[in-house]
DNA sequence: TTGACTTCTCTGGTATACAATATACTGAAT
DNA sequence: ATTCAGTATATTGTATACCAGAGAAGTCAA
């Protein structure tokens, strides 16, 4: 065993190793239709699973499973013998995911008042003053930017199934920035209310930096209310 | 078409037509590890797949599947080449559900106070009324009744992503229910509460039906966080 | 007697083959 | 010409066979 070692066995790249094939072929097809811009073209998107086997160099076994986690997170939908469908969002569904995140970010920040450090809010603190002045010009960025500031608040909450379980919200709601860049003033008061709740999270006023959060966050989900029908293709009422 | 549904069509139960083998094969699972007590005897419970393959009558395929929703779901994780384990809640992980519990279901109420209708506040208050003598000698049936109050209250908020979010948290907070029944004087505190609460819905105040719905499942939180320490096994931090 | 190494077995992972069903296309009948 | 029915094809769902890895036990040597 021993020589097995000592001679130079060729780095093979981890291919598969330590983790099974399914979660690799999970994350495959997970960044694959992140890459896609769903809601830009308003035709279904159908998977084929031979198609994605032959992609990835798989089998068909693995890419089953994968999807069926898939389904479980809700990025595909599985119709019985009729194919398997890339989920589009209704804008209700959007709404609701930001209700949800409100309500888990607005008891983070009730939770993080009295336990966050003044290092852990100073860090927070330079997140929002990074785009202190007109943010309209780096939408991008600061989309990017907006999004690791509400992480940080509920990370700082100090309940690790917060983060998670927003995490898998956010993921859903990348489709959001665009309605969020619609109104350019809106970037403008985002920091003012991110600098607000940094001020109270920093007074230590639990009850005032959650309504903070609430307020702004319902806010975008009321703003997405308003301006977000185009969330809704003709064929949407259909699948619901 | 219309000839169809005079006919006396012979009632077959969808035995397993129109909904996949593979979801049957997850519900039995989950209901199997639903009945039995985990939290009772400390020993890891391992799952073979071919013992599950050949009880349920089905090939391995649908199992995995299965397997592979369910571990999504939280309820049992898969070591790779190792074996499949039913999942044991830590201490800490019913503390946390608890805790999203409470963000989703103080924001439920939030956004119930205004939009709930009369008779679902009266369909609210006979729920809490049913046990306003001493609850502490049916507590099977008040924690089924606590559980249903708490389930309304959410789903008065509107937002059907509670709903399913929160029935998902529940599932895998049975165990609590042993907890929760440890102070007796608890079910007594309880209906207190769940009386304030639908008080200060009817009221139509948001701000105090929160706070009530907050620190009333917080309080929970607390004290499983206290005498919950039954849940923690020996061997249960290897696994984190 | 003890420790290390090897082998065997058990279990999960993967692939391929087969069956069932839904859809689409084509042909015939009205 | 239009509609309905039947068949064919394509795609998914299921089963079985094979493979690889990990753990345990047994044996050999020190």
């Amino acid at each position: 065993m021993s020589e097995l070692d000592q001679q130079p066995r060729l780095k093979i790249e981890p291919l598969g190793i330590g983790l099974g094939l399914r979660q690799q072929a999970c994350e495959a097809i997970k960044r694959a239709i992140m890459a896609m811009d769903i809601y830009g073209h308003p035709e279904e998107i159908r998977l084929d699973e031979r198609q994605l086997s032959q992609d990835l160099g798989v089998s068909r076994t693995p890419i089953r499973e994968a999807l069926s986690v898939l389904e479980q997170e809700g990025f595909v939908r599985s119709f019985p013998r009729r194919g398997i469908h890339v989920v589009r969002k209704s804008k209700r569904e959007i709404v609701e995911m930001i209700a949800v995140w409100a309500a888990i970010e607005s008891m983070a920040a009730r939770l993080a008042a009295p336990r966050a450090s003044e290092a852990e809010l100073g860090e927070l603190r330079g997140l929002v003053e990074a785009f202190r002045d007109d943010p309209s010009g780096q939408l991008s960025e600061y989309s990017d930017a907006n999004m690791a500031f509400h992480r940080a608040i509920i990370r700082l909450g100090g309940v690790e199934l917060m983060t998670s379980m927003t995490d898998m919200l956010f993921i859903h709601m990348r489709a959001v920035r665009a309605v969020t860049m619609t109104q350019d003033n809106r970037a403008k008061r985002s920091v003012a209310d991110h600098r607000a709740i940094v001020a109270a999270l920093t007074a230590r006023d639990p009850d005032l930096a959650e309504r903070l959060v609430r307020e702004h966050t319902m806010g975008l989900a009321a703003h997405v209310e308003r301006h977000g029908d185009f969330l809704d293709t003709p064929d949407q009422r259909s699948i619901a």
